[in-house]
Parts: structure tokens; sequence; C-alpha cells
DNA sequence: CGATCAGTTGACAATACTCAAATACTGTGG
DNA sequence: CCACAGTATTTGAGTATTGTCAACTGATCG
């Protein structure tokens, strides 16, 4: 929680509402919630928690993307989420085992709002359908890391990519054009290997006529190969 | 949900109770679990459920074990869980998404108490200790995944294996010996490799003097090795 | 008792990592 | 606004862990 400010500003009720994880809350209980929260702020590279340090609370984004990942004792990470603005992370430590099980630095300048353990447990034992809300935000967690446990297993490296490119794809919607949204040592990072063999595969990809690359704007050329490389997960 | 029978028989509201799940809920309210709970058997390697059914309800296993595991095209599979009796699985489909996001297969003959989902929810929505409860389930389910992305990604096979050697230790307490609680041909597919090359890694770890193999019970020798293996994921 | 399955071992192939170096970018301070 | 330092990206060469294929043994189960 180095380079942390708290601000004290705007109606966080509104906004609050807005969220997936608070959709359908009521007035009064979400006025609980804002009274609770603190907003605060933390530059691109800031570490907002490590392994293991105990979880008083747990953050939503406002502004900026937020990465929560593992570190190996050598140093190499494996990003496990990438958390952009209405999204919540450290909530696990919130209702088991009360320390952070990874690790969370600001990819951006933040803007965070901070959820305190007790008084937000307080909060959910008295309102069920925020605690549904919890529920499903956790389960969605738990599907998301299946999937991810499943192509680290299951699928190789040209597999695991060409599924992110098609996620991107359809999150984007815009034609066969996309953006990576992360730099190319961070997208390895997310994907388990390393910008080494990322690059190589791009390139590959690129000269088997999959995609076009220009930079982080990729053009998807032949989205039907594309789709069976992430399908069976190998060339 | 092939080869299934439902039984009529016990009183399930102690045994619920005394499950992690179910831990501290009223009588009332437990009394209400089991109105709408159902046992069911099932033979071993029965199929509980495949990855896409539509999830009505979850799972408690009374007795026996059950594999949770997701397959790729080409038959090879990655256990995501092996669920022991008292513990719960199924949940995610219930709370997000209504289908399941992986296979369950009876590793031996089960007796099983399946939760339909309207009703369960309909609990939930009544009963915030209840959810509270299950939030810690599933927090903790993240916690697990996290720490199985970590070893997939960051470790290698024998990092992996000896840290399982030594859960399993911890697990079993019985001094230095273990027994692997699955065949080795399972124990691979948790540890997200083949038999081949388990077998190989166990004699390495064997010849070098970290364990001592007699079939599936294994005698640790040098737990400060092992510990060191696991640590750093690698040789 | 035959058949299927689990486990082991060997030879080989291949994906992916390591190390190294060259080039392109980025952001910052002068 | 430019120069510089520190990153990011790419490419090459070599290595290594792990997967594939195949054969063989031993155990288990009808």
């Amino acid at each position: 929680m180095v380079n942390m400010v708290v601000d004290k500003d705007s109606p966080l009720v509104e906004w609050l509402g807005a969220t997936s994880l608070f959709a359908g809350v009521e007035g009064e209980h979400l006025w609980g919630l804002s009274g609770i929260a603190m907003v605060v702020s933390c530059k691109r590279r800031a570490n907002i928690f490590s392994e293991g340090d105990p979880g008083n609370g747990f953050y939503l984004v406002k502004e900026g993307r937020v990465k929560v990942f593992m570190l190996s004792p050598d140093g190499k990470e494996q990003i496990l989420h990438v958390i952009e603005p209405g999204e919540s992370f450290g909530e696990v430590a919130v209702f088991a085992g009360q320390s952070f099980p990874a690790h969370a630095v600001a990819l951006e300048n933040c803007r965070l709002v901070f959820l305190p353990r007790e008084d937000f447990v307080a909060l959910v034992s008295g309102n069920p359908a925020l605690a549904l809300n919890l529920l499903a935000a956790l389960s969605q967690r738990l599907r998301q890391f299946a999937k991810m446990i499943d192509a680290l297993s299951l699928k190789e490296v040209p597999g695991r990519l060409a599924a992110h490119l098609l996620y991107l794809g359809e999150k984007q919607a815009a034609g066969n054009r996309l953006h990576l949204e992360l730099s190319k040592t961070q997208l390895a990072s997310l994907l388990g290997t390393i910008p080494e063999t990322l690059s190589r595969i791009l390139s590959r990809l690129q000269r088997d006529g999959f995609i076009s690359i220009e930079g982080a704007e990729i053009t998807v050329i032949d989205q039907q190969k594309l789709a069976e490389l992430a399908e069976i997960g190998k060339f």
C-alpha cells in the first residue's frame, strides 16, 4: 500500500451501484457501502499488495487497470487476472485465509475503492442479495481459473495465444481488427510463457496467414484457422 | 447422471451440519437443506456431469471420492480437484453461468447429496450465515486454483511432485511415510503431466535419495531437499 | 485363465526456455 | 526539443524438459 493517497470526493454511490458486483443492491445498502469505502489513488507500477500480506479488505477498480499475479522465487511472473474498471480483486482474502494469495500491481495510474473487511462482512451478513452477487462473482472467477488451468495444461502456447486473440476480438467487437491491451511482455506473462516465445509465435501466425501484425494492432485474416488452433491447442 | 439411484434413508441433518460448508448453520435452516436434498448413489467410473451440462444443482460427497477435471479434444485430462467426503462440487454452476465448467466422475462407488439450484438459492437468500460459508468455500477453492496455476506455469514437474508429496505428508501426518491416494496415472493427471514422465521423476527422486518407493507407499528420506525442490520448482 | 489396464523403460521428437545480442521505444532530465 | 538511460521487442543459436511412440512386465478382473 505504498504510494497511495486517500481522496475525499464525489458521490460513490452511483458508481458502486453500476458495478456488476453491486448491481441490484438497494439504495439503502448502497449507502452503507459507500459509507465504509475509501477511494485511493495509486501510480503506475505501484504495489497494491503482495502475496501473504494480511487482507484487511478488498478493492474495486474505478480507473486504470491492475494486474494480479503469482511470482516464482526467481522472479518470473504468471498473471492470473487483469482487472479493469468496474471489477474487483482481493475478495478471496476477505472470506478465506485472511491473507492475499497473490500480488497486485497497478498497470496504470489508478483510482481504487477499498472496502475494509469487517465492515464489509457485516454488510453482507445483512444483505442476501449482495451475498448472491458476490457468490456469482467468485463463481465467475473460478470458471476463468478453470479455463486457465485447462489452457496451461492441455494447450500449447500457439493455442493459448489463438484463444486470447479470439477473446479480444469478441470483447472489442471491431471487425477483424483488435489491439493487444497489454505490452507483449505482459501478455506473455498472462499466457504462461516468455516474451521471446510469444514473439516467435506471433511471427509464425503472421507468416502462416492467420493474422497480420502492426505493433500492438492485429488483423485477423483467417478466423477459422485461428479457432481451430484455439480448439485443439496445437499446430 | 447415468447409473444413479435415489436413496430414501437416514437423518441427513446431522451429517449436513457436520460438513464445513454448513458448519454453524442453525437447525431450522439445516432442516430446510435436508428437505431439498436428494441422496444418490453412483458407481466407480460413473459420469456425474460433463462440461457444458446444465447445472441444476450441486453435490456434496457423503462417501467415496470424485474427480473434477478438464478434458482436451484429444482425450487428455487435467484433474482440477479430487473431492473427498464432506466436500462439495459443482457450486459454480449454481451461482454463475448455469452450466458445469468441467467434468465430474466418481473415483469410487459413491454416495452423493444433491442440492437443486432453485431451492438452494432460495435458502441462501434467507440465510446470510450460509451465504458466508459458501463465500468462504469458493474463496478457498479460488486460492487452490491460484496455486495450481502458479505450479503449472512456474514449476517443473519435479517441483510439482515434491510439493504434492509434502502436502500428502502433512495431510496424513504419519511420520515419514505416506501413500499416494491416487493411481499414478491419476496423479499424473492431477500434476499436469503424463504417467511416463511421472514414473521417471519418481525414480529420479528415489535414485537421488529424496524418497523411497514401494508401490504407492512413499517414505520421505530427505524432507529438506524435497522442500527446496518444491520451493524453487526445478532440479 | 485370458484380457484389459496400470506401470515402467527406452529411443526419439519437439516445444519451449536460456543466453546473447542487436534494434526499436519510452520517458525523463537537461 | 534532444540526448540518454532504461525497457521492450525481435532474432539467433543451443539446450533441456517433457511429450510421443513402442515394447514389455505385472497386476487386476471378470
